[in-house]
DNA sequence: ACACCACAGGTCCTCAGACAACCTGAGAGG
DNA sequence: CCTCTCAGGTTGTCTGAGGACCTGTGGTGT
């Protein structure tokens, strides 16, 4: 079945459709093996080099799964749903509960894992909270933020981090109106009881427990303004 | 800058990884062109048919759109990169790691919240569960899930729910594929042993102590074998 | 009979080189 | 000023080669 002779669009273009059209008719349901690259080279009358690259394109649509010295496999036979889109809807107080949960742990992982990068990515994220302290509300929780999104990352772990960045859009809006509530007041602390900063020393001390009660402490308080500010 | 010289992840995963960052985080808005396939081959220090491949990778997610003999183009900063085929992606430990985190200290939330329904619904669960484990290893799987999905579901956030069903697809994968390797060992146990019966009674009572640890001695035992599978 | 181990084959991964097809902008010519 | 030609750069495609990795197979020892 050699693709068209004369070439209205890339070859690469015309391998892609035919490949995604056998998924998304179920020719190959998920969790099929498909041919090698060589097959498909000979079956479509392309190059390797051109199946790679279509078979790369249906990777990035997240169709298939390319695993080194097995094979390619079907992981899914459509395009899938929006979970933002529910996080948005979501109650707030209900999405500020799972970061919490999350995070808690997270930063749990982080006192164990974290490497010498992660701390000074943390050391990076902390200052620049500090600065942005002086900023407007926005840039303040967009700064801080990025540093729980470092404290996650620094876990090790990349499902953990992508999940928290799905959050973080939701939480922003939350944040950015609860900021606005409260002024400055949460801002700043007096010296010793900077919790982020003492936050990122447990993690880099590797205390799993005090950087858990830190953070805890820290968000059940917001998570309470929360509670309030709606009641 | 070089790319990892180690190679943890396939280089072609590194530079799509890379790239998508530059873009997601505004280095490159809509509209831009990007360098040549040469030069980002010699920025990235890896091959022109990685770069081609990496390419095509966000082509096919939606990113960027190749014109030929004029260059490769971003038409899109959203990684409209759904959640769930990143899950399906990613390490199944990774994927493990994370479950164990939310379910823990959803069981946590639960053994506080539970209603009446709750419980009826996880006594109907449990009771599913043990018949479908003289089933086949899919259906038993499937009810195992259904049972644990009932645990989050009573701890009464919605969201922690959503977040658990967005798990289970990934779950049920990685279960079946164990649940054949064990055969039928990790189905029964000596009564008093039975960790899902003596899970659900600490939630009835409301002891979350209890909950969380019989719990996290489950799924890490299960981890375990994961991590055992792999290596 | 069972468990463990080495090996071979197949598969994906990466690179280098070459040529074709194509677009764009600069300069020549009208 | 407009049009045309053309050179340079860019993506598209193929080939060949070798490396890394997984998996099933067969042998070996217990």
């Amino acid at each position: 079945m050699p693709l068209g002779a004369l070439r209205p669009s890339p070859l690469v273009e015309q391998a892609t459709q035919h490949l995604r059209a056998q998924i998304t008719q179920g020719e190959w349901p998920v969790g099929t093996r498909l041919p090698g690259e060589n097959a498909l080279a000979r079956t479509l009358g392309v190059g390797r080099s051109t199946v790679r690259e279509a078979l790369r394109a249906l990777a990035g649509a997240g169709l298939v799964q390319a695993r080194q010295g097995s094979g390619v496999f079907v992981i899914a036979t459509e395009p899938a749903e929006d979970w933002p889109a529910r996080l948005r809807r979501a109650a707030i107080t209900d999405v500020y509960e799972v970061r919490v949960i999350v995070e808690t742990q997270a930063v749990r992982l982080a006192a164990a894992r974290r490497t010498g990068e992660d701390l000074a990515a943390l050391d990076a994220a902390l200052e620049a909270r500090e600065r942005a302290a002086e900023g407007d509300d926005a840039a303040f929780v967009d700064a801080d933020i990025a540093l729980h999104a470092a404290l996650v990352a620094a876990a090790g772990n990349p499902v953990l981090a992508d999940l928290f960045a799905e959050f973080a859009p939701a939480l922003r809006e939350g944040l950015i109106g609860l900021v606005e509530m409260l002024g400055l007041r949460a801002r700043h602390r007096a010296p010793g009881q900077e919790t982020h900063a003492a936050l990122v020393a447990a993690v880099r001390r590797g205390d799993a427990g005090a950087a858990d009660g830190i953070l805890r402490a820290e968000l059940e308080e917001t998570l309470a303004h929360l509670h309030g500010g709606r009641a």
